[in-house]
DNA sequence: TCCTGTGAACCGCTTCACAGCT
DNA sequence: AGCTGTGAAGCGGTTCACAGGA
């Protein structure tokens, strides 16, 4: 109940356990142990346990942990039991994909804006979205309420955009571009470079150390 | 010049530096200090300086690092000093956008194939490509020594995708779908889900716990 | 009996601190 | 004087091991 510290490290993980206990809901199953959660997740069962216990998550002896318990519970430490608004900065190919990924919509997130600067693109749709002029990012993002943004812009435009983003109200920044993205301390970034991905599988695959084999980015 | 044993956090450092060196060998500039690059990554320069000395590189006392030299041993720890051959299985929106993402070529990857099972979309172009059906996945990854795959499929379909991948001779998978890919001990396999991404940033931001503020995605 | 709750040991990575070249 | 090379201390997280309740 009274959530203690969580590690960063146990952060990144609650996720992967919320997609699969959403997935074990959906099947009935009314409770799952820490080892079946494993299993199912790649991580090892004493983390889940250590996990939940940090949380303030208390199982059944003997039994396991409730699945709606979970549910709830995780999706609150997440905040994502309520709907978050979500703005993309960006256009091309990735952010088109991204404003139509379905998995933002099913797992609580609303996009409430795709922007771009190219003329070509203005005003023409993306799946529900119309592809607005940069000019409109703030007001948007005031109008909505948006709280995170998401910046698949070519990286010499990528620190200008996120600057623009927080300082409308933006406070966590999701950002594809390949370069480093600077902000104040309240807000959070997260990097994802689709070519440090490969690379650091490149290394794995050159240098026949144990592989990996875990779950998410985190850094 | 003997490399000692990395670290798993150091190796997913090992593309950042890369990408910023890279950047500077472009301006002319012959050597670089930690206290520089660390500015412009992110990284601590005490951790610069160890990673770079674990991978064998020294630099030269009251001066710097060469960045060819730092270039070229990055590169050739990573395994990117030749090029390297990818197939992408899923030509929804995400796979055409990974398909297209000019990051991948402008660092040494080529996208060899690229699949999917959906008839409306086998045989149509993707940018410089085809989509194939799934059944010349086997025969390409071959015929191309393919040895990276990327899976950009639904979720019910990765892992078949994933097995038939490494079956071919595939031995790095880095898996888009929301679900959980096992593979042989020699293959490697990163996992990189959208959504989650968000649901890590929505914790952030709900609790004002000091930002993140890293790079990368590692596990 | 089974699976959770949790101190304690352990391990890996980062940071400190400073000696050593140039 | 300046910046690298590197042992050693420090920290955070995972794993061990087992006590404790259903």
């Amino acid at each position: 109940m009274t959530p203690r510290r969580l590690s960063r490290a146990s952060i990144e993980r609650l996720p992967v356990y919320l997609r699969v206990v959403f997935q074990i809901a959906g099947n009935r199953q009314r409770t799952i142990s820490s080892e079946e959660l494993a299993r199912l997740t790649g991580v090892s069962q004493d983390t889940i346990r250590r996990d939940f216990f940090n949380l303030g998550l208390l199982g059944i002896r003997g039994v396991g942990y409730e699945v709606d318990h979970l549910l709830r519970e995780i999706s609150k430490a997440l905040g994502v039991a309520e709907e978050q608004r979500v703005v993309i900065a960006g256009a091309g190919n990735l952010g088109q994909a991204l404003a139509n990924y379905a998995g933002f919509s099913s797992r609580g997130f609303r996009i409430v804006g795709l922007f771009d600067t190219d003329p070509k693109k203005i005003g023409t749709s993306v799946g529900t979205l119309v592809v607005h002029g940069l000019d409109l990012l703030e007001p948007l993002v005031r109008e909505e309420k948006a709280t995170l943004g998401v910046i698949s812009t070519p990286p010499d435009a990528a620190q200008e955009v996120a600057t623009r983003m927080v300082s409308a109200g933006v406070i966590s920044l999701l950002n594809f571009a390949p370069t480093l993205v600077e902000a104040p301390p309240h807000v959070s970034v997260r990097n994802v470079d689709l070519a440090i991905e490969l690379q650091i599988l490149s290394f794995y695959g050159r240098n026949e150390v144990e592989g990996l084999e875990q779950v998410a980015l985190g850094p």
